[in-house]
RNA sequence: GGGAGCUUAGCUCAGCUGGUUCAGAGCACCUGCCUUACAAGCAGGGGGUCACUGGUUCGAAUCCAGUAGCUCCCA
């Protein structure tokens, strides 16, 4: 059998993925097996892959195949999200690279080219999940923007709004004067930022006198609707009461008093700008301060600002110094170091603004979705997200849900122009209700006006759970039926409020039933230096060359071995070449299995009865572990588990144990038992490196059409044989001595040894000694009463083993090694003597421990005795 | 400023309700081997006051308090 030493994934792993497809074996349809269901989280539809997704789809694909090897009927959706800002954006600049403006065409027109933009660019994010192994059922791959998630999201508007969940209402938002929308707290980020803070002087009302405050926007003073002091701040007493100038256009504004200032603060004077500021919006709330919002959605100054009008706010705040300076309204400028937020997609700076917007209520929502969180009906892994979740949940505020946008779900609203608004599915119906809603007026569909806004992205994904399987629209439809709830959802703990939270409260909504029963909270993918990736660090390895390296099982590995729940992963390269290696570890198995020749004649010799009996039970004792790692979602424990198993139990020690001298052949048994632990190894394995156990499930034997690893079962948990193991650890404890030994003496393993071994009173246990003889290879064991002469020897546990050697012994170095080991267990056994002595402990120890503490003094004096005893005969022989 | 969490071998991490699976794993490292499955390998080996300081206890990596450092969330 000619089989190449070295494994290339490249081909092998296009090959079965075409395979699986052309079986269809990732579509499910509901049948009478139990569901299993993971909706994957949906990526950017204008993303690629990242390590992130790497990461957090592997562990999806993992689990599923898992699943489906568990006899369950296992759908895993896939899909992407429409995500309006950012897919918006990509469409703006690449009409604007054409020379078309979004403002010169109609929303109609913009939406073809976006259509057209994702129809072209969407979606290579799904292509490459392919590459990964990923086993999504592909004819169930969604869209936020399909027709059916669409109507979803519009029925669930409505419907809230009826509830009276939905309203329309003044807020302070976060701007994104480049993107012209609002973005939600979550999508704004803050940097530390080098400014300046001024000090202004106003003018009192009627007086020679000044109230200086401090800024860090100057230009917002054209805003100011108030000047606020702390009622216990006696510099300030004087001015109660009084108004103040605005500099340069003197408009006078009052001076209020509120406990909110910080006296320690700049000048301990606060200038109130209600219309830009967050904080100074609920402060003039409070105080019923006018609103002067001097800012265009552009950025720029308003009208209403009187000077500077149509100037850059950033150009403004430089061109107003002068002015304030020439005015003698500048008292200094010190640098000042503040926090900024900056928009999450454009990277403009915020504003704070003034302005008309759509909420959703969150109060009695979040509720109930904390409820099935606190108490373990939705369980996170691991558990200590719990807290975060439940702050967020505690201090909820109301959901932003309108962007002023195109590319999305546009608001069911539409306007009458006497200022009247109904809300319906389509014009045709507004137009119905006006009608009789009011019936006095005679209004035509071109009386109506829709709303231009739509809803936030999330708005469409936190249905998702429910929207893929059509649940919103036809609630008890066989499909919701069957894959709702799902089982698990695997993603990053950043949007664990974005999204996590909001579908658990859609899914009690409009499900009245938890969305998922698991959610498995993935790291971050970092680098070296402990930075998250990112494409702008340029500290991302491109994944699919990752790929193209390692193999995607190798990669997967890679992923997975250092990446327990919720800890982040410093990614190294090395991990994935781990896990090729390992690719190319099983693969070497193969050949060595698959090089042997068979004899029916041949007997089974006892070392591979032996073998396969201790296998058996190891193989066994693994497979439990492993069924307690899933079920604790602890995946890298369950694939280091399972490493192991194949390296060292499998190979280092099996196949050694079982290979037949070279160039003889194996005996049939032995083969067809090999061949079956081989098999089920790579059913173990499967989930993890689909790709490489799938080839070998068909190399090892000839499998009937259909009869593929990745709808086998995989091998249940099954009781095993203690004994055997504890009798094995022993063996390969006096297998490893007789190693050191030989490795010490520099004896080639080719030359044979002799070993003599005490006979213990008790007598000895020699399962193992074949074994031993053959890995060893020791041509004479015996059982002795008497140390044969000339002979090294070593004590394991309180036997003894002694080695011929014509080499005269270094009876010195012997003597000097026992006595150290004497001195050792000597020291051992004081403190275990004392902890028995010890009256407090024998009366307040638990039996068990006073047992194996009684066992350690019992196993110590034997070890003592036999070691004197050595050290005895050495000094004599001298 | 408020809250949560973390600190165990060079690196990444396990260590559940205190007691032989308590000091572990993988990788990295060192030594010797191209032994006929695999040098992407084989065999062997070294390495940690469990952040620090106190306390509780017969007994603490594990429980409690404080200190230091790091991370995340919120303001």
């Amino acid at each position: 059998m000619d089989i190449n030493s070295k494994y290339d994934p490249a081909e092998l792993e296009q090959k079965w993925y075409d395979h699986w497809m052309k079986k269809g074996y990732f579509h499910s349809e509901p049948d009478e097996r139990e569901a299993y269901t993971i909706v994957i989280p949906p990526p950017n539809v204008t993303g690629v892959l990242h390590m992130g997704h790497m990461l957090n789809n592997t562990i999806q694909d993992v689990l599923v195949r898992r699943a489906r090897m568990s006899g369950k009927n296992a759908c895993w959706v896939p899909g992407t999200d429409h995500a309006s800002i950012a897919t918006e954006n990509k469409v703006v600049s690449k009409l604007k690279a054409e020379g078309i403006e979004k403002s010169a065409i109609s929303r109609e027109e913009f939406m073809q080219h976006a259509w057209e933009w994702r129809e072209k660019h969407g979606g290579i994010i799904l292509e490459q999940l392919k590459k990964l192994g990923a086993s999504c059922d592909w004819e169930r791959t969604a869209f936020t923007m399909d027709a059916s998630l669409y109507e979803s999201v519009i029925d669930v508007f409505i419907d809230l709004y009826h509830k009276g969940l939905i309203y329309r209402g003044v807020r302070m938002v976060n701007w994104d004067p480049q993107a012209l929308t609002a973005v939600s707290d979550e999508e704004v980020f803050y940097k530390e930022i080098q400014s300046k803070l001024y000090y202004i002087r106003y003018s009192i009302e009627g007086e020679d006198t000044y109230i200086t405050i401090a800024t860090t926007r100057p230009e917002t003073i054209l805003g100011d609707t108030a000047i606020c002091v702390h009622p216990e701040d006696e510099r300030y007493t004087a001015f109660h009461g009084k108004n103040a100038l605005v500099p340069l256009i003197n408009r006078p504004i009052p001076i209020i008093v509120d406990e909110y200032v910080d006296r320690e603060f700049g000048t301990g004077a606060l200038k109130i700008t209600p219309a830009h500021d967050i904080n100074d919006y609920t402060l003039g709330l409070t105080h019923k301060l006018p609103v002067v919002d001097i800012f265009n959605d552009d950025g720029t100054l308003s009208e209403a600002a009187t000077l500077l009008i149509g100037m850059d706010r950033f150009d403004a705040r430089k061109a107003i110094i002068p002015l304030l300076e020439a005015a003698s309204n500048l008292v200094k400028i010190e640098d000042y170091v503040n926090k900024l937020g900056f928009s999450e997609r454009t990277d403009a700076v915020i504003e704070p603004k003034i302005s008309l917007q759509w909420f959703l209520k969150m109060d009695a929502f979040a509720e109930k979705a904390l409820e099935v969180v606190e108490n373990d009906t939705i369980q996170f892994h691991p558990p200590k997200f719990k807290n975060m979740y439940r702050h967020w949940m505690e201090n909820v505020k109301d959901w932003c849900i309108s962007r002023q946008l195109w590319w999305g779900q546009r608001i069911p609203v539409y306007y009458l122009p006497d200022g009247e608004m109904v809300v319906a599915k389509s014009i045709e119906e507004a137009l119905t209700i006006c009608r009789t809603q009011f019936p006095e007026k005679d209004w035509q569909l071109t009386d109506l006006q829709q709303d231009e806004d739509v809803v936030d992205t999330w708005f469409s994904s936190w249905l998702w759970p429910i929207s893929v399987f059509d649940g919103i629209r036809k609630p008890d439809n066989p499909e919701i039926r069957y894959y709702y709830p799902t089982n698990d959802l695997v993603t990053a703990p950043d949007i664990i409020f974005f999204w996590v939270a909001r579908m658990i409260m859609a899914g009690l909504e409009y499900q009245h039933d938890i969305p998922f029963k698991n959610v498995y909270f993935t790291g971050i993918v970092r680098d070296k230096l402990g930075r998250k990736m990112s494409k702008t660090l340029g500290n991302s390895p491109e994944p699919l060359e990752l790929i193209e390296r390692f193999g995607a099982d190798g990669v997967r590995m890679g992923l997975l071995l250092t990446a327990p729940a919720g800890n982040d992963l410093p990614f190294d390269e090395s991990l994935c070449e781990q896990g090729r290696n390992f690719s190319n570890k099983i693969w070497n198995a193969l050949r060595l299995v698959k090089g042997w020749q068979t004899d029916n004649q041949l007997e089974q010799p006892q070392t591979a009865q032996i073998a396969i009996r201790w296998f058996e039970a190891r193989f066994n004792q693994v497979v439990q572990q492993t069924e307690e790692y899933y079920e604790k979602f602890r995946l890298s424990d369950a694939l280091m588990g399972i490493y192991k198993l194949i390296w060292d139990d499998f190979c280092s020690w099996f196949l050694e144990i079982i290979k037949p001298e070279y160039g003889k052949p194996v005996d049939s048994l032995t083969l067809e038992r090999t061949t079956q632990l081989f098999e089920q190894l790579m059913q173990l394995l499967h989930p993890f490196m689909p790709f490489i156990t799938e080839e070998l499930w068909h190399a090892l034997r000839d499998r009937a059409e259909g009869e593929d690893i990745i709808v086998s079962r995989k091998p249940e948990p099954k009781d095993f044989d203690e004994e055997i193991l504890t009798k094995f650890d022993y063996a390969a404890e006096v297998i490893n001595a007789i190693r050191k030994f030989r490795a010490e003496k520099n004896i080639a393993l080719r030359t044979p040894i002799q070993l003599f071994i005490k006979a213990l009173p008790q007598g000895n246990d020699t399962s193992f000694d074949l074994i031993a003889s053959k890995l060893c290879n020791i041509e004479h064991l015996e059982y002795v009463h008497q140390a044969p002469k000339a002979a090294f020897g070593f004590v394991i546990r309180s036997t003894e083993f002694f080695v011929p050697l014509e080499e005269t012994l270094d009876r010195e170095a012997e003597l000097s090694k026992l006595r150290q080991e004497l001195n050792y267990t000597k020291g051992f056994l004081t403190t275990v003597q004392k902890k028995l002595s010890n009256e407090k402990f024998v009366a307040n120890a638990p039996d068990r421990v006073i047992e194996t503490e009684r066992k350690k003094e019992s196993d110590a004096l034997a070890r003592i005795q036999v070691l004197e005893e050595q050290i005895a005969s050495f000094s004599q022989s001298e």
